[in-house]
RNA sequence: GUGGUUGUAGCUCAGCUGGUUAGAGCGCUGGAUUGUGGUUCCAGAGGUCGCCGGUUCGAACCCGGUCUUCCACCCCA
C-alpha cells in the first residue's frame, strides 16, 4: 500500500528557486564573515547530551531533541526506574545523544577541546543548521539555520563595535534599509536588578521587562509581582519603562539611576563607549538604539546584547541576535575566555526578502540558453553549439527529445529562459542558427562558424 | 508544554439547516497552429473531501481521536 508522503511538522522541502534565494543570502553573509577575519568551522549535527543538557535554561533543555539511544536500550534501565514513570528521570538513561540547539555551546565545546591548537583572539564563523523540538509558528520551524559568526579570547569593547558594524554591512549589502539593532548590557539589567533589592530574581525580572513593548507598563508590573518581586522594588525600577530620548539621555538617566551599582554603572561606560565609537565611525544603513527592555536571550550573556529587528512594518520575529559571555568556556574546563558573538536568522531574514520583494532579479534564472530540438541531425549539431556556449560559462541546455516546437517553446517559457535557439534543417543546410529573444520576439540569425559574435551580444 | 485555528483537484479557494453524480479560476494534456512561447477559442484528464473511528436511512458538513497549518502564550532565530 503506498502511503502519502509527508515530512515531520516544522521542517521544509526547498524548491530551486527557493534554494537560490537562500544561496544568495548565505554568500552575502560568508562573504563579509571573511572580509572581518573571520575563518570557518563546522562540528556535528549532533552532540553527547551532556554537553548541551543545562546550558539553555529548563525550558531549552525541553526543546532539545534527544536521540535515542541503539539497541535493546530499555532493557538496560533499571526496574525501580522504569516503574517511576518520570520522563525527565528516565531520559539520561535512554538517550546519550542530542541534536544540537544552537551553534554557540557547540563552538565552546571546540574552543576548549582545541585550545592549544588555536590562536587567539579566535574569530569562528559557522552556517550550519540547529534543530528545536518547538511548536512551529510563522517564522519559527523546527530544523532552521543559524550563521554565527563569534570572537573567543578578547575582551576589548571593539570586538561588540565590529560586530555592529558586521550587522550593517551584510543588511546594507542585502539592501535592506531600516533594519534596527538593538543594543543593551547584562551587566544594566543586574545593576537594577541589585539596585532594586531583587538580585535573586534577576532572570525573571528581565524576562517580564522584555515583554514592555508587547504588554504594556501595567502588564510588566503584572508578571513582576506574580514572580515574587516587591511592590517597592517595582516603583523604584518604574523610570525604566518611561526611558525615552535620543541614545545619550538614556545613557545619562541609567547613569543617575545605577550610581550605587559598581556593576550597572560599568554596563553604562560600556554601552557608552560602543555608542560614541559607532557614532564616530558611522552607519551604512543600520540603525543602532538603546533599548534597556532588551533582555532576550540566553542566560549566558554578561555583556553586550544585541538583537536586530526586521524594518518597521514587517511582521517578524528578530532577524539576529547576540552578545557578550564571559565564562561559556568556563562550564567545559576553560577559565578566563571571553567571547561574543552574532546570530543571523537566515530563514527569518529570507521570509523579510521575501515579503518586500529584494531579491535581486531574474535571481532563479536557472538557464540563459536553450536549443530546441529539430530531430537527430539537427540536434547533434544543436548539442555541439550548446557545448560551445556552455565552455563559456553560459547556462545552456538542449531539449532532449524533438517534441513538437510548441511543446518545446512552452518548456523554454515556463522555465523563463530569455533566449531560444532554433536550429532546423534549413539552418543546418547553411550553416547558421537562429536566436530568438523570449521577451520582444525578436530573431537574429548567427553562423555557426561564429558562435563568438552571438556571445558577445549577450 | 497550554489554549485556539486550519485541512476539499497540481495551486488558490467555493460547497446552504446533513440529502442523488462535490464545483470554479489558474495550471496540466490534446486540438485550432506538421518550424514559433507568453494573448485567444474549443475539448479533455485530474478528488480515498488530511487520516482513523462514531452518530445517522444518508456525512465534505455533526461528534471523538490523531496528524498537519497558522495564531496567542511559554520561550526563541
Amino acid at each position: 500500500m503506498a502511503q502519502k508522503p509527508s515530512i515531520p511538522k516544522g521542517t521544509r522541502d526547498f524548491t530551486p528557486s527557493e534554494v537560490v534565494k537562500r544561496n544568495y543570502i548565505f554568500d552575502v553573509v560568508k562573504r563579509h564573515f571573511q572580509t572581518f577575519g573571520f575563518q570557518p568551522i563546522e562540528t556535528p549535527s549532533f552532540e553527547n547530551s551532556e554537553t548541551l543538557m543545562g546550558k539553555y535554561g529548563d525550558e531549552g533543555d525541553r526543546l532539545i531533541f534527544k536521540i535515542l539511544n541503539s539497541g535493546d536500550f530499555l532493557n538496560k534501565v533499571n526496574d525501580e526506574l522504569y516503574s517511576l514513570k518520570d520522563s525527565n528521570k528516565i531520559t539520561s538513561s535512554i538517550s546519550e545523544k542530542a541534536l544540537r540547539y544552537d551553534l554557540t555551546v557547540p563552538f565552546a565545546r571546540y574552543v576548549v577541546m582545541h585550545q592549544n591548537e588555536l590562536d587567539f583572539p579566535f574569530k569562528r564563523y559557522q552556517i550550519q543548521p540547529v534543530w528545536r523540538a518547538d511548536r512551529p509558528q510563522k517564522g519559527r520551524f523546527r530544523e532552521f539555520y543559524q550563521c554565527d559568526a563569534d570572537v573567543v579570547g578578547s575582551d576589548s569593547l571593539l570586538q561588540e563595535v565590529e560586530l555592529i558594524q558586521l550587522y550593517d554591512t551584510v543588511f546594507t549589502e542585502l539592501k535592506l534599509d531600516g533594519v534596527t539593532i538593538k543594543l543593551n548590557n547584562r551587566k544594566i539589567l543586574a545593576g537594577i536588578a541589585e539596585v532594586i533589592g531583587a538580585k535573586d530574581l534577576l532572570i525573571d525580572f528581565t524576562v517580564a521587562l522584555d515583554k514592555l513593548d508587547k504588554i504594556g507598563e501595567d502588564g510588566v508590573k503584572k508578571e513582576m509581582l506574580s514572580k515574587g518581586i516587591s511592590e517597592f522594588a517595582i516603583e523604584k525600577a518604574a523610570p525604566l519603562f518611561n526611558l525615552k530620548g535620543s541614545n545619550t539621555d538614556q545613557l545619562d538617566a541609567l547613569d543617575a539611576l545605577l550610581e550605587n551599582s559598581k556593576e550597572g554603572k560599568k554596563g553604562v561606560d560600556e554601552l557608552r563607549f560602543i555608542m560614541e565609537t559607532i557614532v564616530s565611525l558611522g552607519m551604512q544603513s543600520a540603525k543602532l538604539v538603546i533599548d534597556v527592555t532588551l533582555a532576550r536571550g540566553l542566560n549566558y550573556y554578561t555583556g553586550a546584547i544585541f538583537e536586530v529587528a526586521a524594518p518597521k512594518g514587517v511582521s517578524m520575529g528578530s532577524i539576529g541576535g547576540g552578545g557578550r559571555y564571559d565564562d561559556l568556556t568556563g562550564i567545559f574546563g576553560l577559565k578566563d575566555v571571553s567571547g561574543v558573538g552574532i546570530s543571523f536568522g537566515l530563514d527569518r531574514i529570507y521570509l523579510v526578502l521575501e515579503e518586500l520583494n529584494l531579491f535581486p532579479e531574474a535571481i532563479d534564472r536557472s538557464l540563459e540558453v536553450l536549443c530546441l530540438n529539430f530531430g537527430t541531425k539537427e540536434g547533434l549539431a544543436a548539442l555541439k553549439l550548446t557545448t560551445v556556449l556552455r565552455k563559456h560559462g553560459i547556462k545552456a541546455d538542449i531539449y532532449p527529445s524533438e517534441a513538437k516546437l510548441n511543446k518545446q517553446f512552452k518548456y523554454a517559457n515556463n522555465r523563463n529562459v530569455p533566449y531560444v535557439i532554433l536550429l532546423g534543417e534549413e539552418e543546418l543546410n547553411n550553416s547558421s542558427f537562429v536566436v530568438k529573444n523570449m521577451q520582444n520576439g525578436e530573431q537574429k540569425t548567427y553562423s555557426l562558424s561564429d558562435t563568438q559574435q552571438f556571445i558577445d551580444s549577450l
